[in-house]
DNA sequence: GGCGGCATGTAAGTTGTTACATGATTAA
DNA sequence: TTAATCATGTAACAACTTACATGCCGCC
């Protein structure tokens, strides 16, 4: 009954403009790093498929297109064109059907902490096991919020010529929020660990 | 290359005591179901597989255990004994995999939200689509929250007799400090929303 | 010539869910 | 007697990852 949501976030960015497999893949690591991913494995076959239902269509060999722009601004770097490639573009079915899933209630999001499955077992290993765990959770998040900072402030200094910025900048503000609780839970933990108490 | 975790969920919980697979299913969802979940497709197989690798050992037809006791507790309600059962326990080999297990660094955890896609592609549709999301999304961590409020409260009522209470309260602060954070994002975005009403 | 980035795709495998089948016991 | 809870299990399916295969282009 699990409905794949990869043709969701394929349609989503097409609707923004004609893009490549490749194109779609690069936005997605870019913008949707922190709470989404697809894979070529995905993204390929359902591409296939919406072009068969109706929902898009494939425009063979076509040359830059502002996606492409998009993503050269956030890599420094021009599409130095390789191979021939296919170009997607939205069609009003595809079009419509965003629309419905968009109406639609977004199903329960299945979290997995493999780190709170250890945390919870540690007393049966040595606990100081969990002290590099819990640093290397620590680097990791604050990696990752500087970089939503970082995609913030770009977002701001761009200003907002088609006013969707204050839906993707409260996107980014859900994640530096879960990524501060993150680190606040993780030096709180670390912190008594060294003998001190909060919390 | 993954790997299953199902089986350090499984040897984790019988490192407590000998239970069954029903028993770990309901310790998983009573304990875990903010970080966790665990599907009988899943658990059954995996308890076969540990049996023939020598990890746990399989005891037909045993009376009421030490869990069962505590899933009881957390139910209000006895085990009221329906089919004969088989009860697991820790092997030595099964112990020294879990040690190994807690030693390695976690994998990272893949978050998918579903409900921040549609915040990002909301301008695609109406955007008064995504309020209901919001208000759902609002009122079950609410609930979440409370419930996790009230295992705390619990905890730090009954003791701690074995010293194992201050990695489940850390565990327990966790999804406490994430849940806050997904509220405080929902509601400030819903009060944005009030703003710039008829827009 | 090789490397790296561009670009498309598939095959095989793993993981996980859902639905179902079975059957015992107890309480309403 | 019927529902609920206890209890175990499997088959079919869906979702997703990984590794690989292929090949173009520009640069050093």
């Amino acid at each position: 009954m699990k409905e794949g949501k990869t043709r969701y976030v394929i349609l989503g960015l097409l609707a923004e403009g004609p893009m490549s497999g490749y194109t779609i893949k690069k936005l997605v690591e870019a913008r949707f790093r922190f709470f989404w991913s697809e894979s070529y494995g995905q993204l390929y076959p359902e591409l296939k498929a919406l072009v068969a239902e109706g929902m898009i269509e494939a425009l063979p060999k076509t040359g830059e297109t502002e996606a492409d722009r998009a993503v050269a601004a956030a890599s420094g770097r021009g599409r130095a064109r390789g191979r021939d490639r296919t170009v997607h573009a939205l069609l009003p079915a595809g079009r419509e059907a965003l629309r419905e899933w968009l109406a639609r209630p977004p199903e329960r999001e299945p979290a997995r902490f493999e780190i709170l499955l250890k945390m919870y077992f540690s007393g049966q290993g040595d606990r100081a096991w969990m002290d590099p765990h819990l640093r290397a959770f620590e680097a990791h998040y604050a990696g990752e919020l500087a970089v939503l900072r970082r995609f913030e402030a770009e977002l701001r200094r761009i200003g907002d010529p088609d006013g969707s910025h204050a839906d993707i900048l409260r996107v980014i503000d859900f994640g530096q929020r879960t990524y501060e609780a993150y680190l606040a839970w993780c030096r709180t933990a670390l912190a008594e660990r060294e003998g001190r108490t909060s919390r």
